[in-house]
DNA sequence: AACTGTCACAACCGCATTTGC
DNA sequence: AGCAAATGCGGTTGTGACAGT
């Protein structure tokens, strides 16, 4: 407020005479010879939908998965064509679900919505994640030159990756039908049983040696603030320098589980749960992960709380699952 | 032809952060 | 360390093109 313009405007006909900020915004949305005109493609559209659903209004974010694109031009597509196709389709465009999905509504009905809507926000995670590895390109960057463990031979596929909750879900529940965790209203996992122990710190502990046990994180929701979930967004989105493979057909080997695991131990981070996990913790001391800031992500906010719950068990049962490399709250 | 409304998108504004001295 | 300038970013506005009346 009371800030004068950037430069005098007095007398001046719009687009004549630019100020520097002026010429350089020009030249970053415009003149810039590698900038891509016309037309988004489908699979565009559906990039910034998807990345939209996970990030907001985070254009320049967004921009960097749209090679050519500038976070402008991206910007201004949405507002003026996505953001009212959403609406047709009968979709929020800001909360990216269904606008008949009512806050608070209980019923059975509500909670397969939600549930099938929340799945859809996994999906986009795990696009997310495959579209930064796509960025990325190869070389594998799972294997990092500071790792202390000498690099297994690298896994033979590319695809899937462990964000893919389908099948995560699917290894985790063998034999069991996967329309089932839909139909029944459940979250991913939330079958399988967990042995929360009483003691917090000892659970910490215990993750030390033993991949069994779950950890506890519906203690001490209250910690956690705003703050933290914002830091915890830029830890997850920022700093992942890698993708993390596994397969049910193809779990990891002993020298796979080494290797993870010793990155882990030196700070490296994987794109993947294990990624979401860190930056889950990167601001939690105490090791322990709350409902806020599973929500920071995943945006749970029209979710009841019993679909909210067993989003967290979800969580603890990945921090479980056979092949997660093992935690302590010294990696936190 | 004149007017009005809508649309698309380049450009602007102000705040926050980074950079250079 | 402190300051000013430069830069980055997201929300908003200005303006030309076009369609409808």
């Amino acid at each position: 407020m009371g800030r004068s313009p950037c430069c005098d405007k007095m007398g001046l006909k719009k687009g004549l005479r630019r100020c520097g900020k002026s010429c350089r915004l020009r030249w970053a949305n415009y003149l810039r010879p590698d900038i891509k005109r016309g037309k988004f493609s489908l699979q565009e559209e559906e990039t910034i939908i998807q990345l939209h659903a996970l990030l907001g209004n985070r254009w320049s974010a967004i921009a960097t998965h749209l090679p050519k694109r500038t976070d402008n031009e991206i910007k201004n597509y949405w507002n003026t064509h996505l953001k009212k196709k959403l609406t047709k389709m009968g979709i929020d465009p800001t909360t990216h679900k269904p606008k008949n999905l009512a806050v608070g509504d209980c019923s059975h009905q509500s909670k397969e919505i939600a549930n099938i809507s929340h799945m859809a926000q996994w999906e986009s995670a795990r696009l997310e994640a495959e579209a930064r590895l796509v960025v990325r390109g190869s070389p594998n960057p799972l294997f990092h030159s500071h790792s202390s463990a000498a690099p297994p031979p690298p896994l033979p596929r590319p695809r899937p990756p462990c964000l893919d909750i389908l099948k995560v879900w699917a290894w985790t529940n063998p034999g069991k039908d996967i329309s089932t965790m839909i139909l029944n209203g459940h979250s991913p996992m939330i079958d399988q049983p967990s042995n929360n122990n009483d003691d917090n710190n000892n659970n910490n502990n215990n993750n030390n040696n033993n991949n069994n046990t779950t950890w506890n994180f519906s203690e001490n929701v209250g910690l956690f603030n705003g703050e933290s979930s914002v830091t915890t967004m830029k830890g997850i989105m920022g700093n992942s320098t890698g993708l993390h493979y596994t397969t049910a057909a193809e779990p990891m080997t002993t020298a796979h589980h080494d290797y993870y695991s010793s990155c882990y131990m030196s700070g490296d981070s994987f794109l993947g749960f294990p990624s979401f996990v860190e930056g889950f913790a990167a601001d939690i001391p105490s090791g322990e992960i709350g409902y806020s800031d599973y929500n920071a992500v995943v945006g749970g906010g029209c979710l009841s709380s019993v679909v909210e719950e067993s989003n967290v068990n979800c969580w603890n049962n990945v921090l479980n699952f056979p092949t997660s490399p093992p935690m302590d709250s010294s990696m936190l």
